[in-house]
DNA sequence: AGAGTGACCGAAAAGGTTTTCGTACAGTTT
DNA sequence: AAACTGTACGAAAACCTTTTCGGTCACTCT
């Protein structure tokens, strides 16, 4: 009732009760060798007295904290928060939470955060970053596992899982062609990043293996709608028979869209365009509606949750090696036109 | 060197070092009554032996565990981040953690957050909402401090930090009345929503103090392109002179782009288009770039921490009541033509 | 020499919980 | 009556650190 600025600890509950604090624990705990009426009495104090225990006192002793780290190169979110989700909901029921240390791309920040997780006695780290571009790793030596998502380690030795870029690059094609398209062009992001390169890599290998020849040069500059609007422009002018457009992103296809638009085309009917992440926001919104490739960043933290929390339960040694992720394809109105 | 399995602990410490654990632990704190020999002995052994101390155990002393819950309703990203990143901002330097929970919209999910976060003894607890409208109150006899963040609590005693929607509307106005304009229209989303609300009463506000008539009617239904589309084609349509549009979001703001150029108009010649929340991917790839209230969430979430922590610090009773947060408008292309 | 003064260090308690082990006692068996 | 069984409970140790307080020792001052 009162706003009892002390705590009520487990002492207290176990002297209102009449009973020692062992007896006191073992009731709420539910352990043998307790009376039903012992039991019943001890919790309804509790509930009275409004006791919580404390849960650092219990992880000091038991020697686990039943908290993880989540270790993020950067809260810019757009690939971070749905991997937080499926990791929050992979412990979901269990009695884990989860530190989160944003450590803005800063190498010492990063340094700081990673002591500051190993003092809380963390079970367990996982590193998410905000590219697939490989990442420094945090070191062998540490006394916990850690598990990096999305960004892969640069050491074989840790765990990585990363979603399947190539694969989505063959995907996106392997679709078109189903669609009966032969002249495909492909615009795409800063060609220094690993998803800009392994979605192409997918891309040339699907079209070299199916016998077709990309239309037109892989056209690769900025992750933004004004490339995409540029470089359609160019690739229409230059190749008047182009009958499709991979983009290496959303946003891209977006300004793909515009364009073929502005030049008198329809989507899907002349040209048909595909994004890449199904990033709901810009392909729901697009007309039509925008097809692209899922990397299932959900499923991915789900795994990564789930890989961590067999790394801590066994002692064993954990799995190791970059895994990559399968990546699906989300089929609109922008290849194919609706009835 | 070796990945020691079992942690070394401040005892192992002072005995490799011959010392007591109470001369080691002065020592590496940077206590009186230790000679400078025996500290630099100490922390050499320390730094060799890879000690990382227990903050669990120095919680349990201290009464304080220098950790906070951030309790958000939904990880969906668009608002609750660049909360977090102020709050994380705010702690910064200091030795604060933040425990990240999602309760996914679901009373008893937060239930069980909450729960979980007071038997791990946070020292404070930040209540980040997806929307504007109020929520239910963690309630008053918490033995923590509560703030409410973008979503308030409907209980007065709390204290709520959330952008000033109406003044939004009032700001988009104005500068559009700067700009010359006055056949203005509105169009924005979900009604029933607290965000459509005072942004429309700000408008309808701001239209009124200046003498001016609102062009047909305030037009709400739903927060997507779509919508900002089809409610501007009918617009136009209806009103011929129409020469500004004042969109609830930025989404909506981008279907008006859309449909004002689909009419044959120009933007911001013909029309000038505002949006808000200033989402940088919606408003820089818009052409032209998208003029824009920004809620300035960054430092709500900012805010937020300070006065956590203030009222942390302080037993003092803490402030109080729902605190409207100033916004600011960011103006690009689609309201005045550059050069 | 005796007293006084610092500087340095260690023993012990505290924080809240869980677990182990021992004890008391009621009831049952020879 | 003696020995045994099993149930219910409590004392105490353990987890790791910090802080208080008292103790030791080498000095310095009268």
């Amino acid at each position: 009732m009162a706003t009892n600025p002390s705590v009520v600890t487990l002492k207290d509950v176990a002297s209102v009760a009449g009973v020692s604090v062992a007896t006191a624990s073992k009731a709420l705990n539910g352990r043998q060798d307790v009376a039903e009426a012992t039991r019943s009495r001890v919790a309804e104090v509790a509930g009275r007295l409004g006791f919580t225990r404390n849960e650092l006192a219990r992880s000091l002793l038991s020697q686990r904290s039943g908290t993880i780290g989540l270790l993020t190169g950067d809260l810019d979110g757009r690939f971070v928060l749905p991997i937080l989700r499926g990791a929050e909901d992979a412990f979901g029921a269990g009695a884990i939470d989860a530190f989160l240390c944003d450590a803005r791309g800063d190498v010492i920040r990063e340094q700081h955060h990673l002591n500051a997780l190993l003092t809380r006695r963390v079970d367990g780290i996982i590193v998410v970053g905000r590219s697939t571009d490989s990442r420094a790793s945090l070191g062998q030596n540490l006394p916990i596992p850690v598990v990096y998502a999305y960004a892969p380690s640069d050491d074989p030795r840790d765990l990585s899982l990363t979603p399947d870029n190539v694969s989505g690059g063959e995907l996106a094609v392997h679709h078109l062609l189903d669609c009966g398209r032969t002249r495909i062009g492909h615009i795409t992001g800063d060609p220094t990043r690993a998803a800009a390169q392994d979605r192409t890599t997918g891309f040339l290998r699907a079209m070299e293996e199916s016998g077709s020849t990309p239309c037109g040069e892989v056209m690769a500059s900025a992750w933004s709608e004004q490339w995409g609007r540029d470089a359609t422009a160019v690739l229409l002018e230059q190749h008047r028979d182009l009958d499709a457009i991979v983009a290496g992103s959303d946003l891209i296809a977006r300004g793909v869209l515009d364009a073929v638009r502005d030049s008198g085309r329809t989507v899907p009917d002349d040209v048909a365009v595909i994004g890449y992440d199904n990033w709901s926001v810009l392909v729901t919104g697009a007309r039509p509606g925008l097809t692209s490739i899922d990397s299932n960043l959900e499923r991915l933290g789900h795994e990564a949750a789930r890989h961590l929390f067999r790394a801590m339960s066994d002692d064993d040694e954990s799995a190791h090696g970059v895994h990559h992720l399968p990546v699906r394809l989300v089929i609109r109105g922008s290849t194919i036109a609706h009835r």
